[in-house]
RNA sequence: UCCCUAGUAGCUCAGUCGGUUAGAGCACAUGACUGUUAAUCAUGGGGUCGCUGGUUCGAGCCCAGCCUGGGGAGCCA
């Protein structure tokens, strides 16, 4: 018997005349002889040619959309259109039933918010299986970049003990009998009984501990799960989704800012080269959905020539003044067109992000220099005093992909603004520490991987990109 | 959490002014055909109109509350 062959490996190497086995689940049955079978390897399906005569009724009958089979045969140029290569087939074999009264997953065009409560079969969908493979390939991508650039991956903890990172809301984790907790002298929950003898959360960053890394390590990168307990509901936010957190000893904010747009650009190139087949995919799924929606909704450049022009430009650097500036002196304002207002101080909204970098500038765009009070209290605050050195990405379509800063590392400069943000000293002492015992200057950024590959692949919704979206009231699958 | 919007067959949807027996395409079943490309053609089965309550002689349609999905906002990655 001939050992097995992926389908891609065979669009590959087209080795006519040998005899193959595939295994792979049934897409459509036409014509009672064309069985086109796709075993996830790639987008593409194998045509497997049987002749009617020597297929028998009850065989016949279990060839459904769905069905899991085995076939072997000749491999061989196709008569038909299709395709170049088929497999006449001498061996058939099926290996799971499917029922077609059952199976939600039609040959046909699904709902992704149907697909979407089928999680466990979506990835049998051309659209979903391109999709994770995609995921495969930008999470590959990133590993590699930063191995490449001399970065060391750190495993930050996903329990922590820390709750003083003001990224939201956190998760509580503890082994406590929720109906019955051991009770303080005030009358609480005494956490001195739970399992780390002290409340504690999953992690909503990374950030703080790769800091610890960096200032012995040089360059490290995080690239793990975090967890936010918000009750938000939008197509960008998740409960549960995986972020990277480079942070670079000795880099400064503009250090900084290049090694983002570098990686950005160095991730997107990637998908473009070995994710192309699942791209075009992808592209074409795109123009045909868009054809449905009103003009002004629908994308301006085709999915991969987007990335494309993401490569090839260099982004837009303006400072927060700036961007105020702008958006004070744009038709759009003088309209009154905003529905929230602009004035230095504020923090920029939806609109008026989406207003610089797809009306004005029409390119990424990284804006530095914001307020100190709406920023974080770890951020380097500059030299008016009034501004910190923090950097938002902003792309079209997005939005925010990528926040950072470079950070405080000057130990009196970082205690104040922990008593201004209200951050217990004790609460982070550890952190504290690195600024006593030979600080540095250092700099480092958070990317919402999913939201990475909602703008590879073009997904609108981030439900879409991870295979099993944890939301407010869903943690089904 | 707030605003908008939707929920009718397995899926995608139509259903007029509140009126008699609930409509289509696809899917599925049966048959025909056999080099097809989501094959084609014919025939057929398939409904708790999201849930609860109300208005009415009569509700898929009107009203109230709730549930679920989608879009937007806030928060953010």
């Amino acid at each position: 018997m001939p050992s097995q062959s992926s389908i891609i490996s065979l669009f590959q190497d087209k080795p006519i005349g040998q005899n193959v086995t595939i295994r792979g689940w049934v897409r459509t049955f036409r014509n009672d002889q064309f069985i086109s079978v796709n075993d996830g390897s790639t987008i593409r399906q194998l045509q497997i040619v049987i002749r009617p005569e020597e297929l028998d009724e009850a065989t016949h009958k279990r060839i459904q959309t769905g069905t899991c089979i085995s076939a072997s045969g000749i491999l061989d140029k196709s008569l038909g259109k299709g395709q170049d290569i088929e497999l006449n087939c001498n061996r058939l074999e099926i290996l799971g039933d499917c029922d077609p009264q059952e199976y939600p997953i039609q040959m046909k065009r699904h709902s992704l918010e149907f697909l979407r409560e089928k999680a466990h079969l979506r990835f049998r969908t051309n659209t979903f299986a391109a999709v994770f493979r995609i995921r495969h390939h930008l999470q590959f991508a990133i590993h590699k970049y930063f191995n490449e650039n001399g970065f060391f991956n750190l495993h930050a903890p996903i329990i922590t003990g820390s709750d003083a990172e003001g990224a939201g809301e956190m998760f509580r984790v503890t082994t406590l009998d929720a109906t019955n907790p051991p009770l303080d002298e005030n009358g609480f929950a005494d956490f001195r009984q739970d399992f780390f003898g002290k409340p504690s959360n999953l992690t909503v960053s990374g950030q703080l501990e790769a800091e610890l890394a960096a200032l012995a390590l040089g360059k490290v990168y995080t690239f793990g799960p975090t967890f936010r307990a918000e009750n938000s509901n939008t197509s960008r936010h998740l409960a549960e989704f995986w972020m990277i957190e480079p942070e670079v000893a000795f880099n400064d904010i503009h250090d900084n800012m290049d090694l983002a747009e570098d990686f950005l650009k160095y991730c997107l190139r990637h998908a473009l080269t070995y994710c192309r087949e699942d791209l075009e995919f992808l592209q074409e799924r795109e123009i045909n959905e868009d054809k449905q929606k009103p003009a002004e909704e629908r994308q301006t450049k085709p999915l991969i020539e987007r990335l494309q022009f993401i490569t090839e430009q260099s982004f837009e650097r303006i400072t927060y003044t700036e961007a105020i500036d702008i958006l004070l002196n744009s038709a759009h304002y003088k309209k009154k067109k905003f529905k929230f207002p602009v004035e230095w101080g504020i923090d920029l909204q939806s609109e008026h992000e989406r207003y610089l970098v797809e009306k004005h500038f029409g390119k990424p765009v990284i804006i530095t220099g914001y307020p100190a009070a709406i920023k974080a209290f770890y951020m380097r605050l500059n030299e008016d005093g009034k501004t910190v050195a923090a950097m938002d990405i902003l792309v079209p379509g997005i939005g925010e992909i990528i926040g950072g800063s470079q950070r405080e590392e000057r130990y009196d400069m970082l205690r104040a603004k922990c008593a201004q943000f209200h951050v217990a000293e004790e609460s982070i002492w550890w952190y504290l520490e690195t600024r006593k015992f030979g600080t540095c200057v250092h700099a480092g950024f958070g990317l919402g991987f999913e939201r990475l590959v909602m703008y590879v692949t073009g997904m609108t919704n981030i439900r879409d990109v991870i295979p099993f979206p944890r939301t407010p009231g869903n943690a089904e699958f």
